[in-house]
DNA sequence: CTCAAGAGTTAGCATCGGCTAACATTTGAG
DNA sequence: CTCAAATGTTAGCCGATGCTAACTCTTGAG
């Protein structure tokens, strides 16, 4: 019923170019055909497909068998999607009195109904934030981001103090375990030590509780030292 | 990248539902297959393929050449896209600034993508309202709708003492001139003739100003009696 | 170094929602 | 009552997004 702009990108291909832009956001791997495969619950063969339409399309460069990687253009789509995922959720909890396990989903349909007038409004209501609930930074209009220089994933910090700077939204679940244990963005917590052998990290929330944790929730964790 | 389940409908069956019920809910006639084509600016064809679809999904009847309408399923479907459109308008005016005129876009495809846990939220903060800033109720969660026993076209209304119930949102123009004439729901209005042969009513708006109307601003505008 | 498992691609198919062109039916003006 | 215009349908096409099955390429364990 809408009529897309020949410039205007589908929903899907919305997804896509964000994906591809979120596996690097906190100095991760470039993303790959199964791992998105596996993160919009798809087929190989579907994303294989998708993504020689994105290359076609000018948003995505890649060969066969190659690192599937944006353009310019394909970039500055993910940063303004980015930008309206963000300020969707940080106005589901304010305004609407989301938890922030809840806002995710949600926040992912609603970025690609909401006019941009719409998203610059709650900009304005909202007063600017610069980061949405999860700690991470919101683009400007014109896809400018800014991530804290020393930033360490909670996997790899040396014990010590730090605080929190952003939690990873992508489970739900997670977030409702973190909330519980006192782990939130702009919260202190200690790293008390890595075991490499058993893989966990022992860190105290800001609860004062003793807590390890391993894989996925500790690379979920970014922080920064705490000057002393 | 949603995963509508077997039951979900997609946004243009969606529209279409409701369409088919808006067409009859001030007294109007049953749509056609040309009303729809213009109504989303496709074709005849396209649209009576897609009523064909519809049909077999059993949310519409229709048989070649005859009426087009809703199966009891598809006006319960028709009547909560309605409720989440209607709600979706009124936060828009209350929560974010906009107009009367700049809603209905908006929530032509907000409506698609907002969750129900979302429609009951804004349900909830704008405390229940019963109509949207258009003057039209606002079914219920369980698609219950009430419209005023007495409400009549402006095209039909005897002169006399009015009360403006309701204001079509479909021609955004249309209601930037209503307002400042002081056309708006609930404002009085005074209907001074009806000039069959020009087609044109002449009233007497909240401002005092005597206005001629024809055609479909005058179908736009519903009015229920002032008792005196 | 080899080769099987894993990762990626291709072929072939389906559905949805678009289109144009051609055809069929209904209806109302004369 | 007639017939042309208006209305609706069908046929045949397309692109986007999905699927399964079968194939190819890459890579790491041994
Ligand atoms: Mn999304
Ligand atoms: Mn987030
Ligand atoms: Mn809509
Ligand atoms: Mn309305």
């Amino acid at each position: 019923m809408s009529k897309p702009a020949k410039s205007d990108l589908s929903s899907t291909a919305e997804d896509y170019v964000k994906a591809i832009w979120s596996a690097r956001e906190w100095g991760g791997e470039p993303t790959s055909i199964t791992a998105l495969a596996e993160r919009f619950g798809t087929t190989r063969a579907t994303v294989s497909e998708t993504i020689k339409r994105l290359t076609a399309r000018g948003l995505v460069t890649h060969e066969p068998y190659k690192e599937i990687a944006l353009t310019p253009t394909g970039e500055l789509e993910a940063l303004l999607m980015v930008r309206r995922h963000r300020l969707l959720e940080t106005f589901l909890v304010t305004t609407l009195g989301y938890g922030w396990d809840e806002v995710h989903d949600e926040a992912e349909s609603l970025e690609h109904a909401a006019s941009t007038r719409m998203i610059d409004r709650i900009d304005d209501v909202l007063g600017h934030p610069d980061h949405d609930p999860h700690g991470d930074p919101i683009p400007s209009r014109d896809g400018v981001i800014r991530h804290p220089a020393s930033a360490v994933s909670l996997a790899e910090a040396a014990p010590g103090d730090y605080c929190i700077v952003r939690i990873s939204d992508s489970d739900s679940d997670r977030l409702v375990y973190f909330d519980e244990q006192g782990l939130l963005p702009r919260s202190p917590i200690n790293v008390q030590s890595q075991d490499d052998r058993a893989g966990t990290t022992t860190v105290v929330t800001a609860h004062g509780n003793l807590v390890a944790l391993a894989g996925d929730a500790t690379r979920a964790i970014m922080l920064v030292p705490t000057p002393h």
